[in-house]
DNA sequence: CTGTTAGCGCTTTCAA
DNA sequence: TTGAAAGCGCTAACAG
């Protein structure tokens, strides 16, 4: 293993005039320059990272925590988090938590003891124990996605809330007026947004909120195929289905074929989150669609900010808006069919 | 920030003893090691990693390098190599290097320079470039999914060959005798697999090599779609599609979708790589699937037993097989149709 | 079973 | 513009 030492002694130079010249810091005469860059070459020296950080205090490596790494609305979070941190000199490191709060404090554990400098978290809850750890032991964070309750910390989202508000008055300017929201878990704050949304429609259009069906459930294709399940058993029937995001989606679909129910033509359905263009045969679902790459993108640009400010500044809360995507899904007005 | 020196000073011990304690190495009495758990709970020590690995010369990290991320095949495989690491104690990070040799390149330095303990790889290429480079600088790795030239590494991967041989032997059986091949770089092992795979299947049947179409381009979707149009407008144009991967799938079925062409009833169609369930509303697709998360977990047993190990030994050549599941795409026998 | 000493490879600090 | 000395926080090696 080569050391800087090694490079120092073949270019004729002092240790720390290596350091200065790999990392650009400091002046060095072009000659110096010129050796020491030869002597790293022949000598095929690799900097030991471990060793620099453990003297600067910074690691220049941020993390992303996310609660389903097969859900492409994180991969292409993390697409977003990566281009911009590796623009900014950091690399990434990528953390899965199953939605599990467990999984999500060990991870925190071992991002602090590899001294992250930053953490983009998107939590698996609305408390914000995993992001004070973090700060009392020196670690920047920005939450993402969904919000905590804290207000010390940046957070970038999407306004579920009138994500769900749209989607909501979408249906019900097509006739309907008996429609289940199947939904994620409540203590996530986008679930819980997006059954506010949902309940303002409805009372905003005069409908009985009361008589219409709720079930909070898990982001996930089979919880969305359970809960469609027992949303068919009702009496009356809803007419329409709007699912907490695209993987509950995919699970109403699912279910909804097994049941031999044509989609719009028996049953209107739309969803949060698009599917992203690679992964989607014919584009068929009313979406309300949120900017994850932004919203990815715009998380990783505070946290880094941050990270090279000298003083403290506000804390920023930034909302992102839906946009509403209209096919076939969600069907045409229910009088023109008769 | 608490060091190991403030947790000893507090439980009156000295500093390694606390390294022994925290790190379930060498012995402690009862009452020492309940004096030390005490101190690091209270003081809410978090041991530095870096320090530690830069003394004892492993970090216990593994680095998984994959070409696309936004791929649920790599995603997958991602999940294998975590539950395999992380209870093995290894921290994984996840490198998406999008078909790039470069990008390749510079991770594979980033990964040294951070002193990871293991890389598992799925190159870009089939040359063996970035499996020496980690070699030479004492890093393990085992290559994964595509093979490269080198005999001096453990590679797992599936038996593209024969999966493609089945995929074509059954669109003969169905009665096709002129089918396209719509595959991946050639330059990749999995894409030369299939091409060899495909024209072994045709001259087994003795139907002519020369009189099908096999174009090379990527593994995304756009790609898929790009060759299918080009196949569509041949004359004669082929009776059936067989997809290089799932990506290439998708975009195949887009494009004859726009064509307004049916599948199977006007062009059987069948491809490398299901989908996960999560993400399919009705499999529909005649596939060769390939055990992935077995062969990422595989792949990380080997990398982990090799760093366990205290001497060498050969490397190994896993080759898993696929599983041929034919579903509508394929199609019924062609004289059944008339 | 517990402790002392030294040093991993780098960068900060201070000096020339 | 370059260098010498010191030390980041931890664990290997050896001692008792």
């Amino acid at each position: 293993m080569t050391t800087i030492h090694d490079v120092a002694r073949r270019a004729g130079v002092a240790s720390i005039t290596v350091s200065r010249v790999i990392n650009n810091s400091g002046y060095a005469s072009e000659d110096i320059r010129q050796r020491v860059l030869a002597a790293v070459k022949e000598m095929g020296y690799v900097p030991n990272r471990l060793a620099g950080s453990l003297r600067s205090k910074r690691s220049k490596v941020l993390a992303l925590v996310m609660t389903d790494i097969t859900n492409p609305f994180f991969t292409v979070a993390a697409r977003g988090v990566e281009d911009v941190a590796s623009r900014a000199g950091y690399t990434v490191i990528f953390c899965n938590t199953d939605e599990d709060k467990q999984k999500e404090q060990n991870y925190i554990q071992v991002l602090m003891q590899n001294q992250v400098d930053g953490v983009v978290l998107v939590p698996s809850g609305s408390d914000s124990e995993s992001v004070e750890t973090l700060q009392q032991n020196g670690v920047q964070v920005v939450v993402v996605d969904r919000h905590v309750s804290s207000q010390k910390v940046d957070q970038v989202r999407c306004d579920s809330l009138n994500g769900a508000y749209e989607l909501t008055k979408l249906l019900i300017s097509l006739g309907h007026t008996h429609i289940a929201l199947l939904n994620g878990p409540q203590n996530v704050s986008t679930a819980a947004d997006r059954f506010t949304g949902f309940n303002r429609a409805l009372a905003d259009a005069g409908l009985d909120t009361a008589s219409q069906s709720v079930i909070f459930g898990a982001f996930t294709r089979a919880s969305g195929a359970e809960m469609a399940r027992q949303v068919l058993e009702m009496t009356p029937r809803p007419s329409a289905l709007f699912a907490g995001n695209n993987f509950i989606a995919l699970g109403v679909l699912r279910a909804l074929e097994d049941a031999r129910l044509r989609v719009p033509e028996d049953m209107a359905v739309v969803t949060f989150d698009d599917l992203p263009e690679s992964l989607v045969i014919s584009p068929f679902l009313t979406v309300a669609a949120q900017p994850v790459y932004e919203m990815a993108a715009r998380a990783t640009e505070l946290l880094i900010e941050r990270l090279a400010a000298t003083q403290v500044y506000d804390f920023q809360d930034i909302v992102f808006p839906t946009t509403l995507i209209v096919r076939k899904s969600s069907g045409v007005k229910i009088e023109t069919l008769k």
